[in-house]
RNA sequence: AAUGCAAACUGGUCUGUCGCUAGUUCCUAACGGAAAGAGAGGAAAGUCCGGGCAACAUAGAGCAUCCUGCUUCCUAACGGGAAGGACUUAUUUUGAUCAAUGAUCAGGAUGAGGACAGAAAGUGCCACAGAGAAGAUACCGCCCUGUGUCCGUUUAACUGAUACGGGGUAAGGGUGAAAACGUGAGGUAAGAGCUCACGGCUUUGUCGGGCGACCGGCAUCGCGGUAAACCUCAGGAGUUGAAAGACCAAAUAAAUCCCGAUCCAGGAAUUGCUCGUUCCUUAAUGCCGUAAGGCCUUUGUCGGGAAGGGUAGGUUGCUAGAGCCAAUUGGCAACGAUUGGCCCAGAUAAAUGACAGAUAACCCCGAAAUGCAUUUCGGGAGAAACAGAACCCGGCUUACACGUUUGCAUUUUUU
RNA sequence: GGACCCAUAGCUUAAUUGGAUAGAGCAUCUGACUACGGAUCAGAAGGUUAGGGGUUCGACUCCCUUUGGGUCCA
């Protein structure tokens, strides 16, 4: 099912501190993304997201929850064909953010696109990092 | 009718698929699942005011600081609102005067405006210009007057002109945002509210009207502005804000207290001396004192416990309220009263979304009817502005597409 | 959520407690000097004093309001 529940948002302090301390990050227009992988083995869900739209690119606040209801909108129709299958075949979890970069709002379908973009990437980075561990 | 400006209202509806949030009911041992409903605004915004609520503080009075400032009322309260008063201003109208298609003065009507107490308690400031800017002053001018010179007449005197002095004067010129209340008359050497008449503003007293601001009459005192300069007067303000406050069970740094162990230190014994070993150390076998008696310190480490702080997390505060709707009713109105009905967001790295379709309104195209505006039919397109609750209310301010209503302005058409 | 401060030329800043053409340095432009540049000298341009409204004769300054930027509490 394409559900997003809060098992898997970020929701945790101290893993935001963490994430922004140690994580790797790139860059996709319009996200970048920092990830690092999750320690914590009773996390119960594979993934745990941060949407972040900052301050200074949308001052008005309605605009800011509209990227982030797009992005996560597009997130949860995708991550079970493009992310899941990749983590649960590597028995891996992580934690990351995606902080939005564009100055404009894109429509749905658009930032859909950018979005798969970015899973398929994310999962590469990922890979990379596999066989040093 | 169109366009523009201002104010007020409104801020779409329905269906399907996939989700999010909290609650209810049902199923399940539990995880979890299912069902039918619910789920952003007029400003949720700015945080400019006022409250509720909470914690802390608190004899009373005064001073300081800050805020408010016509009156009455409304309200839980307000810097908000309603009604009214005076003032300013615009339009219009009536009357009077003036050599007049206009101007001035007075009155009335309508609209708009505003932090609208006090300048006669005191202090300060009023640049430049100008004679003078606040206990007045004299550049030109006007008037009186002294001395000298010149002209006129024979001289003197006198008249006139002129130069240098002494005084008076704010009517005129000029300056300025503002010139010691304005106009006219008297008065005077010339002048001056110096006096008088009319008028404007104002203080005090008094009479009448009004709850009151205030208005009208009489008498009286006076006549620059500035209080969004200091100030005076009157009224008000305890401080801090839900990240307030209350509670929960985990893990635990430093510090505190208690108990125990150990190390160090001191003393004694053993030895020629040192190390080592043994014993003692809340009081003796040590030190002081003739004696009675008096005095004797502290740290680190480890373990356990207590109380405690409040880091991260959770629960609560949290949404039934100065609530919404309807009817009746009181009041000019703001608003109030009574009765009946209703339950209408509670998130927390922060829910209320995405996609698809239909559809009034608006828009575009075509056709038909009518003299045109317009109406009817068919097709297309069809949610879009400002903007997102964060403890809750009442205001204010600011933003706002399409549409509706009202007012004003302009243009066009018809009568 | 709450409290407070700032905004002047492209940049950095002045302006006497309300009094006049808003001043200066750097940068820019023009001319001189030079074979050409730099430096130097001379001159010029550039300001809605963040926007709007009010008080006042007069506002960068006082008051109200809006916008943008920043600081603090936690």
């Amino acid at each position: 099912m394409n559900t997003f529940k809060k098992e898997e948002r970020l929701c945790s302090k101290l893993l935001i501190n963490e994430l922004l301390q140690n994580g790797s990050s790139f860059l996709l227009y319009p996200f970048r993304i920092t990830w690092i992988p999750s320690s914590d083995n009773s996390q119960v869900s594979s993934a745990q997201i941060l949407i972040s739209v900052s301050k200074k690119r949308f001052k008005r606040a309605n605009k800011r929850n509209r990227v982030k209801r797009l992005i996560r909108e597009a997130y949860r129709l995708n991550k079970q064909s493009l992310l899941y299958p990749f983590l649960s075949q590597h028995d891996f979890r992580i934690v990351f953010m995606c902080s939005y970069i564009g100055n404009d709002i894109f429509t749905f379908e658009e930032l859909e696109k950018k979005l798969k973009l970015m899973l398929i990437r994310l999962s590469k980075e990922i890979g990379k990092s596999l066989p040093n561990d």
